[in-house]
DNA sequence: CATGAATGAGCTTTCATTCAT
DNA sequence: CATGAATGAAAGCTCATTCAT
């Protein structure tokens, strides 16, 4: 029933969504919704089948009625992660706008996405891809989408020297400003704020900007 | 190298002693040794006591006779890892070259660091402290002296601002580039020598160099 | 008896089913029988989950279900033993019955119920409280219970002195004869039926019967 | 005091005991001084080879030097143990005394001793000789010689009966006493000494004094 | 007389997962 | 759709004990 499809297309979240009463119905979102919750909480490899099932008051068992095990949850999860990644720039990509004005908008968009939702982040681009049992690759390439958005917004300002290499460049500085950040290993005496001011603007400035 | 001598003053890597059974005084050494690839290949949580102890042919007991618990392991783990990057760093920072010489040098020395040494790098800067029993904090001092290192170079370049958040800024760009590599996260298509070179030559220019 | 219904209402044992793989439902019961048994026979210390889910036919992991952790399991053992002493001295005694009769009545009463239930009687008084993680003590309420039960048949007999100490003096006497019964400290030679008669009959001419 | 020869009769531990200089010398002794102090403070589970050991400042494996095993520890404790009780009956027996002076006297002395050596009443009088690896029947006898002393000062009162029933009647009493002070089993509301006073005037009464 | 290094058995507990209902 | 009962594997750690030195 709706309630995040399955696999692929169309709705996200939760379509018509009409028995919520209160036992059965969504399962599936809240325990994805408890999952993640866990996830920041108490770290990867502290989320438990049994407690997400406990805080969503359900069986242990209930679960594997909706995700085939823990690494499916997890899968689902960083789909979840990847298309509210995806969605968040779209919204903030005023591809109207000036260009230093668009990507840095969209640089912004990033880093806030990363520091507010560091459950996502994390499964997203923390952890290793290596140490879950394979996450399907295809389904990074909603990840790639998101990073073509950023060298599109870069191109203008690439006069010389290639494109895709400049836009990694930014994609790494705002990964090592988000990473470093969530780890809690930024110095503690800078505001985080005024700092993400600052390494934008220089992140601009690395592209010529 | 980097060694950590505590018992055995003389050669670091495993001496001569080639023993497996007992005798084999620089179990210390070889204990850490593994941890440290396992850490690499498994991750924090699937370092596990037994298999450590096992890949060394020992009993998981024999390494309490030389680390109170896993995190002690851990800790010495880091120890080891911060120290061997402040020899790396030192080695290559040649104080006496040109502002902008230096300044590459140490960023390309910070890259092949976290590079080539994953184990180390991925518990000195991936894992969230607050996941992991309380890593006395003092330990990290070794990290803030590393980042003035760089907050030295940095300096001639920043005529404006803040030279910190100049100098944090750069330290995100190496760290986003490290771990992207690290987790494989870095598009294939791209050659890495390449790009690091590309990167630390943005890198400087973000900073007005 | 004493039972400690806590699922099945009814039948205390273990019912008609013998079950012993799944469906055993009266599991929680079975594991206390057999945690009692190994009690008595290897001490407070060995008595390990794993012996005591192997004499039932189960995995060790199969506790947990019933038990939140060792200390639950010997507090539920401790629980029922008050249960059960409760029960027995109030089964025997004869309120109407002539005071000397009454009190001798319960103190053959204690002394059986101690011969008899060692396990029992080992955990409710032979166990060190701070030896074990705190027992709440609103649970020793039932003990005192008992010991008012005796002061109430001692009374009659304490003209001059204060009953409560005679009645700890007596109660003394009676766990002094249960408990070297039970550690076999008593002298092979005496007849351990005539012994306690004789013990009784000095414990009421202790009183001043 | 001898030291506790190492079984039999000549040569006690160290013969000459000269060098009790710093280290070697008597460590036998410091051995079961420490073992019996921590007999007391955590129990027999919690004594640990390793822990005695390291109280005294030696390796574990010095105590397989002087102790076949953890077993043998306990018994030279016990024996110790036997030999103190009789030492401090000897001392506070006053055969010249009138019975009844006499016979409380002992009796104090006997509460006296367990009160305050809680460490060897435990491992001689609570401890199940089934749970421990067979400690020689023998060396019981030295306990049933306190008995007989017990029984020589009780024989006077006894007109009537067995005198070897009311000693052990008596016996009881005393066990009970200290036990249960011991275990901290005793009302709180009870002032222990006077207590002890009440209990042992209602004991010798219990003998027809 | 004593140590340092190591073992092997065992402990409590937790986890993901399954199966019958 | 969901549960209750149970499993098996594994984890971190501790203990008594031994062996070579």
């Amino acid at each position: 029933m709706a309630a995040r499809p399955t696999k692929k297309p169309a709705a996200p979240g939760r379509t018509a969504s009409r028995s919520v009463g209160r036992g059965g119905a969504d399962l599936r979102r809240r325990l994805l919704d408890a999952a993640r919750r866990q996830l920041v909480q108490h770290g990867y490899v502290h989320l438990t089948m049994r407690r997400v099932a406990a805080r969503v008051g359900v069986t242990a068992t209930a679960i594997y009625l909706h995700f085939k095990d823990k690494d499916d949850l997890i899968h689902a999860l960083i789909d979840e992660g990847m298309e509210a990644l995806q969605l968040a720039l779209e919204a903030s990509d005023e591809r109207a706008a000036p260009p230093r004005a668009r990507l840095e908008g969209l640089c912004r968009a990033m880093i806030e996405f990363g520091v507010s939702n560091p459950e996502y982040y994390e499964i997203m681009f923390l952890l290793h891809p290596q140490r879950m049992s394979r996450y399907p690759t295809d389904k990074y390439r909603r990840a790639r989408h998101n990073l073509e958005r950023f060298a599109d917004a870069v191109d203008p300002f690439v006069k010389k020297g290639d494109p895709l290499m400049a836009t990694h460049a930014l994609w790494c500085l705002l990964h090592g400003i988000i990473s470093l950040r969530l780890a809690g290993r930024l110095d503690s005496s800078l505001d985080p704020d005024e700092f993400t001011d600052e390494a934008v603007t220089r992140g601009l400035r690395m592209l010529g900007a």
